[in-house]
DNA sequence: CCGCTAAGGTAGTAATCAATTACTATCCAA
DNA sequence: TTGGATAGTAATTGATTACTACCTTAGCGG
């Protein structure tokens, strides 16, 4: 339950990549906000200073967490993309991978919904920028190619169908947040697809699966 | 552009109103938690201790605040729900003035987001709960009235579709707030909604205006 | 076994913030 | 007119914060 203490003396390399994590960890239980570079250092088994050592501030830090978090999060939805049958199935598919990953980095979330992003204007703002573009940009393309093979209906606004797929995401991920104790993302996600999939689906194909 | 200074000497009432209305302005600025009692004396021209002859603490302007938000933003959609001519158009309106009320007070989903929220479980976290569950439930009974009317398919999830309307607000508003160069709020919700009737709508009705 | 380099420790600093205290100005009613 | 109540001021406090300058030591190559 406590801290673990007494390691130290790690390369360079290793240090940043520990500090990834316990920044990662701890945003995940006391909030983005809250997470000071004491509780980096104490989460390590070293002193405060040694964090400035690996790191020229604490804004760098947010920065390769983001990054970190891309990386994970693209091959995640990359990998589950590609297991698709079809491109509504990969939608499926990268919908439950999604979830499985925000489930997995409680963390996720709350960066997305803190200060340091909507306050001014920063590098870590930009960078959650391109992800959710980029995100979007994908989810069009899969229900364009859907819809070119009659899996959706061919009057979709397949931009309009992407930013409620995106919002489902995060409406389903606040509210498991505020509602923790109440509610369970993966339960409620299980039960909100199918209705997302009735508004994409062509009039012929009404129950997906009984 | 800059504040207004010197202007002294209020009710108690009015000051308390004042600081309620100078802390949902500075909020929806700066953000929630770079708001500081300083900031909010300087915006009404008074010292910084003066704010405290008129709260205890810092969190209680917070929760004041909130409940001023819960009763604005439930006034706003109960008169919007009772112009409705049946359930859906009822949950239609409702969507509608719910956007239009935050696009009005950007500050309050950086509320919902702040992390004095999301951190550890205070008065205020108790109070968005109440009002996050009052809600649902009222989406909830609205589909089912629907439902029993013919107006959304017999075998709809009404929970799981509420949890969709409600998630559909909150992603909008996420995605705007992060893509504020991009999107518009009322622009991306008059577009999405009419995905999300298509979920709901029963086999025959598949168009609702062409 | 030696010596250099890099990781970490020690011990700060300056800034910021909520909250408090002792005092003053202003208003209203008797 | 005066006295009590109240709104606001000025100054300060204690805690917390990111960040830094300087020193120590671990540990590897030769």
């Amino acid at each position: 339950m406590s801290d673990e203490p007494a390691r130290k003396r790690l390369g360079a390399d290793e240090r940043r990549e520990e500090i990834i994590r316990v920044t990662l960890d701890l945003a995940a239980r006391q909030g983005v906000d809250d997470v000071t570079t004491q509780d980096m250092a104490q989460a390590m088994g070293v002193t405060q200073g040694a964090v400035f050592r690996h790191f020229p501030s604490k804004d760098a830090i947010w920065l390769v967490v983001m990054q970190w978090v891309r990386d994970r999060l693209m091959g995640v939805l990359g990998r589950a993309a590609a297991q698709g049958r079809d491109p509504l199935d990969a939608l499926q598919r990268m919908f439950f991978a999604h979830i499985d990953f925000i489930a997995a980095h409680p963390a996720i979330p709350r960066v997305l919904m803190s200060e340091h992003l909507h306050g001014r204007s920063s590098a870590l703002r930009q960078l959650v920028t391109e992800i959710m573009l980029g995100y979007e940009a994908k989810i069009t393309g899969l229900l364009n190619d859907a819809k070119a093979q009659g899996l959706v209906r061919t009057e979709l606004d397949a931009h309009a169908a992407a930013t409620l797929y995106i919002g489902m995401i995060q409406g389903l991920v606040l509210q498991a947040s505020i509602l923790r104790d109440q509610r369970t993302l993966a339960a409620e996600a299980a039960r909100t697809f199918p209705i997302y999939l009735q508004a994409v689906h062509p009039p012929s194909t009404q129950g997906a699966t009984p």
